[in-house]
DNA sequence: CTTGAGGTACGATGCAAGACGTACCTGAAA
DNA sequence: TTTCAGGTACGTCTTGCATCGTACCTCAAG
C-alpha cells in the first residue's frame, strides 16, 4: 500500500525534503556507497538519535521511495531502492556519494 | 563575502532544503530549462505569493548558491549559476528539468 | 513463560520555515 | 519633485518537523 516516491508517484519535493536532513542523507549515502546492496539493520548506521527518532527517519526515507523496509517483527531490514532511484532520478545517488567522499 | 553553496562551501543539505520548496524548484527549473541563461526579473516567474515572500525565496536560493542576484536598486535581476552547479552538483539541474517536463 | 533488545504509537516540546501586514527604501517616469 | 512599482526589513502567525518520554508490541533466547 502506498509505495510512493521514485518507484511510485515520485515527488521531487518529497525526495529533497527527505535528503535535506543530514542523518537521512548519511543513511542513503552509506547505502549508495556499498555496491553490494546487501540488507542492513537500522542499528548499523550508528545514528546519534533515539530509536523513536530513527523510526521516524526511516519512515521518511521509505515514504520518499528511497528504501525498502523489511519487517521481521522484532527487527527490521533496510535496503536501498537503487534501481528505481537510478531510473527515475538518475544522478541523485552520485551527488550523495560525492558529498560523502568530500568532493 | 559569503558566497555559499555550490560555488562556495557547497552544503548539500542547504541545496536540498532550498529545492524542497515547490516555488523555488519552479524558479530553478525554469531557469535551467532556458539554455540562453539570460537575466530575468523576479516578477517573470509569476509566483503565487506576496512580494515579501518572494524576497524570502530568492534569498534562500541565493544563499544555497543556486542563483546570482543583481541589484539595480528598485529592481533585481536573477541569473542561474549554471556552470558552478554543473561543476559541483552534476546532474542536479537535469533532475529538475526532467520533473518539469513530466517524466 | 520470562526476559530483553529492537521497533512502533502517541503525545509533547522546541525550533525552523512559509506566509503575510506594515513600514520604509530606491530609482525611473511623469 | 511627485508618483509608484519593485524590493527590503521587521514582526507575527501558523505549520512542519526533529527530537524525546512513556507505553506498548514482537520475537528469539534462556
Amino acid at each position: 500500500m502506498t509505495e510512493s516516491g521514485p518507484a511510485g508517484d515520485a515527488d521531487l519535493g518529497t525526495v529533497f525534503r527527505a535528503l535535506a536532513d543530514e542523518h537521512r542523507r548519511t543513511v542513503i549515502a552509506e547505502l549508495a556507497a556499498d555496491g553490494s546492496d546487501r540488507e542492513r539493520t537500522c542499528n548499523s548506521f550508528d545514528l546519534p538519535v533515539s530509536k523513536q527518532t530513527q523510526t521516524h527517519h526511516f519512515r521518511v526515507l521509505r515514504e520518499a521511495g528511497l528504501i525498502h523496509e523489511i519487517n521481521y517483527g522484532n527487527r527490521k531490514g533496510i535496503r536501498l531502492r537503487r534501481a528505481e532511484i537510478n531510473r527515475r532520478l538518475p544522478g541523485l545517488l552520485d551527488l550523495l556519494t560525492a558529498e560523502r567522499r568530500g568532493t
